[in-house]
DNA sequence: AGAAGTTTTGACCATATGGTCAAGTTCACG
DNA sequence: CGTGAACTTGACCATATGGTCAAAACTTCT
């Protein structure tokens, strides 16, 4: 969809900046509560020279959640059919934990896009999303039937793996709010998960 | 916070009619996505109609958030110390997960507000919900300790339970894209839940 | 029926916002 | 260092949007 490369120096420092300014703004607003003004104040540009680089405000949200896209099924494709069941289940939890810890922008940036009905990204959910996630249940089903893992659904057991890593970037304020002051929710998660999965996972 | 119940039939029908259809745009588009010119079509009157009966869009706003608190909380209020702890738990989950079968507008007008760092909604999570989760993970840390239950921090058990279900009605297109056509998310989610939380919970 | 409320609305306003443009400034490079 | 290309911006525009208001229409009650 989105080619050209950015060329020159400054080409590549000012997309980089809009691009890093709107998944701030957007990831805490929404795109119909951020404004142009809001995006180009914090890439430290102006209006007009914003959408000298991007040509309209839509375009930058497409930007952000086409590259979002790529980054958020790494961790899945990873997971390898070849390795220990439990351990690369349990390695796909710990990445998608860490990546909520570290990216947790992207992580509301692209919640928020699935709640509004994913209006620009149905498309890549149907055409990347699937197939893949199909990929790794056929993986998992076959782990089952060979005895290694404990019989699970493997579709909702992947979406226990996302709700309940995104859930500690994307409701981070309630997490916060309930555990109160003095814990560190990410690194609680990690360990939480590990226990949890194991032990649901043990054949 | 929000004083005057409604006094005549016209008064009733219609603060109904403008609550719902600003659930209705509100979970779709979010706040500032959604116009007052749509809540009022969608409600059936016209716009300075509207305000007529709320003094501003964000009065609609907090007016819904506040009212969703209390059915958010209601089923983690049910779950009962004397009750048998598995099935006390399990009683919770089910519940959430009708939660968000049946409501998911509301759902997703809560994840929304959150995902944005609760602007409108802070107080109430001090107040209302950590007072409220505070007062179960003691019942749950008993149950613990009296070996009815396997070892499990309850705060996180509580996070997971909140995250998987309402991921079924957040996450809806893409829980259906992923599945395809022939699956009803809701009905199979009731079934792994309970499978997924017996088996953790087992002492 | 008719007075006294209650409800509804067309017309209007101020501001915010996405986007344009022509002119100016800076940069890369021969 | 000069020139063409790349970059930047002040001023501006059209539209959308939250909200107001005074007058009209409708209800209610006696």
């Amino acid at each position: 969809m989105n080619a050209h490369p950015p060329k020159t120096r400054i080409q590549r420092k000012n997309t980089e900046a809009i691009l890093n300014a709107a998944l701030e703004v957007f990831s805490r607003q929404g795109f119909r509560g951020s404004t142009l003004d809001q995006i180009a104040t914090e890439a430290g540009l102006s209006k007009p020279n914003l959408l000298y680089y991007y040509p309209s405000k839509e375009a930058i949200h497409v930007t952000l959640l086409s590259r979002l896209m790529d980054t958020w099924l790494d961790p899945l494709r990873e997971m390898d059919a070849q390795g220990d069941p439990v351990e690369e289940i349990l390695g796909y939890v710990r990445r998608k934990v860490e990546l909520s810890r570290d990216y947790p922008r992207e992580s509301r940036l692209f919640a928020q896009e699935i709640i509004q009905g994913a209006p620009r990204m149905q498309a890549a959910l149907e055409t990347d999303l699937k197939p893949l996630v199909d990929a790794k249940t056929a993986i998992i089903r076959q782990w089952i039937a060979q005895g290694r893992i404990a019989s699970i659904d493997p579709y909702h057991l992947i979406f226990s793996i996302w709700a309940l890593t995104q859930h500690y970037a994307d409701f981070d304020v309630q997490v916060r709010a309930v555990l109160g002051p003095g814990h560190d929710p990410f690194e609680e998660a990690q360990g939480f998960l590990e226990a949890m999965f194991r032990k649901l996972l043990a054949p």
